[in-house]
DNA sequence: AAGAACGGTCAAGAATCCGTTAACACTGTG
DNA sequence: CACAGTGTTAACGGATTCTTGACCGTTCTT
């Protein structure tokens, strides 16, 4: 296969692991085919429906990962079903008739994660790709921790402070993985004794206090002032991610 | 206040909770001024750094929410650094310098999350709000009420005043949390003691005067006239949620 | 207008919570 | 077995928070 310019196709980029599944909300058919010919090409799986109505029904059964409409379709109205909430949207344009710069901004506004002015398919590809790449970033279960200087790594399991690595206990990185798992949020001492000792535990809830304490020592710049762990009075404790 | 048309900034929106903060890696002054002025106005914390060491350190301190870089910087080079790795990058370009598409989309594929290919202060404000709802939408749904300025979070145990954080005890989180899960609602000193101390108490329920006092002192702007917890005389007291 | 009822304010003691330390128990290893 | 590393428990002390009672001003009732 000759790498000829700019062919329609990008195959030679690395393939998606399964195919990913695009929802295409188009109510014309011509653009509606030829937009599922492009990404079939693409190595996308692209399903097509022509109204919204049609595309609450679609969302279950594909259950995609990304939704491209055009531009008369409602986003804010699909927005308010739940099933959409967490998809992403990108709305596009007849692509003989391309846009006021105003008119396309505002459907950002209206609900579009992203917009297109001119139906460009190398742009809309490329757009593609970054969302896709984004959702699975996201999506992918994080091996590596941050907040602020501080730097969990589940996989080497490894804890830096400012890049220095710092020796935890197996109880003190498992505690400090769950608050690096939801920053700002608080635990009650149960909640993490749950979550970390098991549902079954007979322990005084005072010992998580104890591991606290050793776990500040070894990652808290001045351990008397907590700046990661930080107490919340009657309730438990929460990492502040800065 | 009027809605001149298209003034640049954009006051009347729903102004967010906590000012979003955005980092700026560019190289160029001028430019850097503009646009820190430019999210400045628009409510919004900018930091500007000038290069990809310096952005290392900042995203840090700042622990922003989402990156805006120019063409020259090499995002990918960025995105190996773990602390950027779930970070969102708008890609940008000179203002006087429209590109190219084929240069302006190969930014995509080289990490960008979004790619500006003329710089236009309104698509960029777009873009912006466009990513930062959706980073909101997909960040852990945040239990929080909110009444005028006042905004309490039960799962980060936080309450904030115009955005700034105010340090409650427990007590008096509990009692605002009861006011704010139902605004208006005139509760009885009774009630609010059956619903915080629990049937049992056993307690004068002048109790509850003393901490509504000191929760007034800590989030009315002039606890002498409160403006959010008002007394009902005879009754009890009441959350004006505006 | 006087008195009662009500709510606001303040300060002091009581109660609670959390941090700290040290001792002890458990585990696996040389 | 001794030892080191880790986890758990107990006890003390300080700090914060809660509760109470006293006092004061305001509002309502008679």
């Amino acid at each position: 296969m000759t790498r000829a310019g700019s062919t329609m196709t990008d195959k030679n980029r690395p393939m998606a692991r399964a195919k990913e599944r695009i929802l295409i909300v188009v109510s014309q058919p011509p653009l509606a085919a030829a937009l599922q010919k492009l990404l079939g090409d693409n190595g996308y799986s692209a399903h097509v429906v022509s109204n919204e109505t049609a595309a609450a029904d679609a969302v279950e059964k594909v259950s995609p990962t990304l939704v491209l409409v055009e531009r008369l379709v409602d986003i804010q109205k699909l927005r308010r079903d739940p099933r959409f909430r967490r998809l992403a949207v990108i709305a596009l344009q007849q692509p003989e008739a391309p846009c006021e710069e105003e008119e396309c901004l505002s459907d950002l506004d209206r609900g579009a994660d992203a917009s297109l002015c001119r139906l460009s398919y190398k742009e809309l590809l490329a757009r593609i790709r970054a969302f896709l790449r984004r959702e699975q970033l996201l999506a992918a279960p994080a091996n590596q921790y941050v907040a602020g200087s501080l730097c969990l790594d589940t996989v080497r399991h490894e804890v830096t402070v400012n890049g220095k690595p710092v020796e935890l206990t197996p109880k003190e990185f498992q505690i400090l993985q769950q608050f690096l798992q939801h920053p700002s949020r608080v635990f009650s001492r149960e909640e993490l004794l749950d979550r970390i000792w098991g549902e079954g535990y007979a322990l005084e809830q005072h010992t998580l206090d104890v591991h606290i304490h050793s776990l500040r020592h070894k990652i808290e710049p001045d351990p008397a002032h907590p700046k990661f762990i930080v107490t919340v009075r009657g309730i438990g404790y929460k990492l502040t991610p800065r």
